[in-house]
DNA sequence: AAAGTCGCTTGCATTCTGCAAGTCGGTATT
DNA sequence: AATACCGACTTGCAGAATGCAAGCGACTTT
């Protein structure tokens, strides 16, 4: 997406947009985690345009989500396989596929995350480790961190004031 | 993003990304998780273009993220609220910031989720509500679900095999 | 020698974005 | 009564991103 306006954005989610919020990359992520790895098995699967794979595969590469490695030397050829920092990615991804089988799956999921030692389909949550209890705009909230300077902390402070003032 | 390469996919995730997949509307969520709710508001929080803006709303309302209400008749204004199904959205969100922190976060975190019981920082994870697990990679795969048809099933099948003959 | 495979690039048309400015219905100020 | 102001947009236009078809280069296969 456009660069001048999110550059220099303090917001996580900002940041992490800023490497995969345009319109292919998260699904060219799925790709990856399903295994894909090779140029038009990418263009074959997701029905992309080779230049727009193209460009999306070299800003993950550079991004740090996905590596670029030679599998063939003497016919020179490449792969695209998920780094660490990708692989970390798949919380998001299925965070959203867990959103999308709720709201827009009206048939029922076409595909669903399961327990591999049950077969039993998973029922995703978010939960804080450290006390083990479910995330809820209740109990928890977003708060300025240790680095936050001042405007963010402004924002932070002024935000949630509207947020309490709101509770209807 | 593109309408004729999505429209129909059956993957919950393609189908989420129809909806939330370009750049500004996760952050219009965001927002709107801050408590934004005036047009002027996300404007200026966002430094998005009015007419962007304008579009995005109004898909996100046809969408069924966000709510049109008026909150005066005589001079005839309107704000943009969450749905159910948009309040539903924060997991996605929380899940990408945390991701963003890890990554993109050099300095440390800016915003982070605490805990207001505690006081202390929310350390997230995905778990299975069913057997309090967290989510691996290991133990949980993804599968086709009730309804797939032959080609996702098929799609899956492969993807799982191949995913199996590549670990490394 | 011809055909195929894989991983791209090039050219061109269409669509989407960004910016500045203007508009429309009202209210508040002088 | 005239002017300024506010909030929520729309309009016009330029530039960037995207989509599609076609081609290309370095091989391998038949």
């Amino acid at each position: 997406m456009n660069r001048k306006s999110l550059e220099g954005m303090q917001c996580p989610v900002a940041r992490s947009l800023e490497r995969v919020g345009d319109g292919w990359s998260m699904l060219i992520l799925r790709d990856a985690f399903y295994g894909i790895r090779r140029f038009d098995d990418f263009v074959q699967s997701l029905g992309i345009a080779p230049n727009i794979l193209s460009h999306r595969l070299t800003k993950l590469v550079a991004a740090g989500l996905l590596e670029r490695r030679a599998y063939s030397t003497r016919p020179a050829r490449h792969e695209y396989v998920l780094t660490d920092q990708g692989r970390d990615f798949r919380p998001v991804l299925l965070a959203l596929m867990a959103w999308g089988n709720r709201h827009f799956a009206p048939e029922g999921p076409s595909i669903v995350l399961t327990d591999t030692l049950t077969s039993e389909p998973v029922e995703l949550a978010l939960v804080d480790l450290r006390t083990g209890e479910p995330i809820t705009r209740g109990r928890h909230t977003i708060t300025a961190g240790a680095v936050a300077n001042e405007r963010t902390r402004a924002n932070v402070e002024f935000r949630n004031a509207r947020l309490a003032a709101d509770r209807h």
